[in-house]
DNA sequence: GCCAATTCATACTAATTTAATATGTTATCC
DNA sequence: GGATAACATATTAAATTAGTATGAATTGGC
């Protein structure tokens, strides 16, 4: 139960975008150098971010990213869900073959799983990018 | 971000002793065949959770453990704690050494990830074992 | 048209963490 | 004194995560 690199990464690359892509895109290049993060590592990243719909690009020379929405509307979750798929993830998903320590037994494990799952996506739904960059 | 195995397990081990050691202790043996969990690393998990305060021992022939406080008075959030210590560790924890990505830069991360965390320690711990048992 | 900059895509390696096992000691009941 | 079970530590195995390498496709500017 932990915050990963990959969101970590996402959120502080996307902030600068935030920050600076509003008229002209930021190539992963220049932010990876203004925030000292892995460049390959990063376009991995973006790449997700983008089949999301989060972020747009541009290609070629003098490409880069942009926001794809506005910055109220990008949310934590949304950042998580992109790039780092089963942030909430419990052991026990129902399935009988993740259920292994149930058998034969009525397992109501996977109800507060569910329900914690729940709780925590709501939670980051409602953090915002803009609230994030604001506190920079 | 996920439920790590850890604490599924000492819950579903921590739910046999609620449910099952009222009167007399039950050995991780017993608690294991009932619940088809891995002997010697619920082991493991029982001594953290012991070491915290949570359950007690009696050692030797017919021993096994117990619960040290009521089932209304153990959380989410404590057994997490016992078992799986940095449950909720965002990578910017304001130290300098793990704090790279921001060098010259003001990092307002940190405050970020650490109300995450603080909401986060507050909702495991409204999670109180009899409720969890309550839905078995 | 070509070169540099850049996104896009996949494969691979390295590092770290997590899960699980192995071995053995100590205590206690019968 | 033997069986049972907690206690302790070390080791191995598996899985995940972080990061690198390589190279193709696209586009702007000279």
């Amino acid at each position: 139960m932990n915050i990963s690199t990959k969101t970590e990464y996402a959120v502080r690359a996307l902030s600068e975008l935030a920050l600076n892509s509003a008229d002209k895109p930021i190539s992963i290049n220049d932010i990876c150098k203004n925030r000292n993060l892995p460049v390959k590592y990063v376009e991995q990243l973006f790449r997700k971010l983008k089949q999301n719909g989060l972020i747009k690009s541009i290609r070629g020379a003098k490409g880069g990213y942009q926001l794809a929405l506005k910055v109220n509307n990008i949310s934590l979750k949304d950042i998580m869900e992109a790039v780092d798929e089963n942030y909430v993830a419990p052991f026990c998903n129902g399935k009988p073959e993740n259920n292994v320590h149930c058998i034969g037994l009525p397992c109501g494990f996977k109800e507060l799983w569910d329900e914690i799952k729940k709780h925590m996506e709501k939670y980051f739904d409602s953090i915002k990018l803009d609230q994030i960059v604001a506190r920079l």
